[in-house]
DNA sequence: ATAGATACATTAGATTCTTATGTATCTTTG
DNA sequence: CAAAGATACATAAGAATCTAATGTATCTAT
């Protein structure tokens, strides 16, 4: 089972500021692998998603990116800038405790008016 | 404090489905007050996000419409159909799970690789 | 050799939100 | 009683963010 697409929405970016955090550097795909891993696949980030994600994490200063060469293969790192740290734990606070409201929210017994 | 909106993607339909599901019959403008209330402010439903909402799920059959005069002005209360009970419940208990991943995402120690 | 995995990236299109606007009625208050 | 604010519906332009498709290229296993 994957989780419907739409429930990723506003996450990734969280998602992949957590990890950097976490890992100090990844670059893309080991991104996508590692989502995929945790998750036991049943959060699948999309190329095409993460690229643009990453691409404007790093337009807005909260990570950095180093080229590496494996082979004739480049790869690219992306780690978090100072910012990014900050930024990172406000987002990751933000979502846990939306997430708490959402539990709340879908807790609500049946009122007997 | 409000949260950031891109949070509320993909859960709106949820969370509409299942406040219906515990009241019954609700129309438009009572459900942006229900969140506003149980939610202490953090999450407000803007009229332009809710109204198309509703008419989707009302084109998806999954709640019928009765319209109700107060005075001179109309109301018009929306209600969960037989199938939009079954996928209010799938809804919900997708939302769970995905919460549950979530969590453990956020909580991923640091690795001393 | 060839298929599958690794690794980057972009683009058209879909979805779903925000912000603004529009219409109209009802209620409270100076 | 006029004006402001609340109630109640709705739509539309634009922004944001995703999917699905496509492209390029290298490496690895069969």
């Amino acid at each position: 089972m994957i989780y419907s697409s739409e429930l990723l929405k506003g996450t990734l970016k969280t998602i992949v500021l957590k990890l950097l955090a976490d890992n100090k550097k990844m670059y893309g795909y080991e991104i996508t692998q590692k989502v995929k891993e945790l998750t036991l696949d049943k959060i699948q980030i999309t190329e095409g998603a993460l690229y643009p994600t990453l691409h404007s994490l790093e337009a807005d200063g909260l990570v950095t990116t180093e080229t590496e060469f494996i082979g004739k293969r480049v790869r690219k790192y992306y780690s978090l800038s100072p910012s990014g740290k900050n930024k990172t734990k406000e987002k990751v606070s933000e979502l846990a405790d939306f997430m708490e409201t959402m539990k709340f929210l879908l807790d609500i017994k049946p009122k007997t008016a």
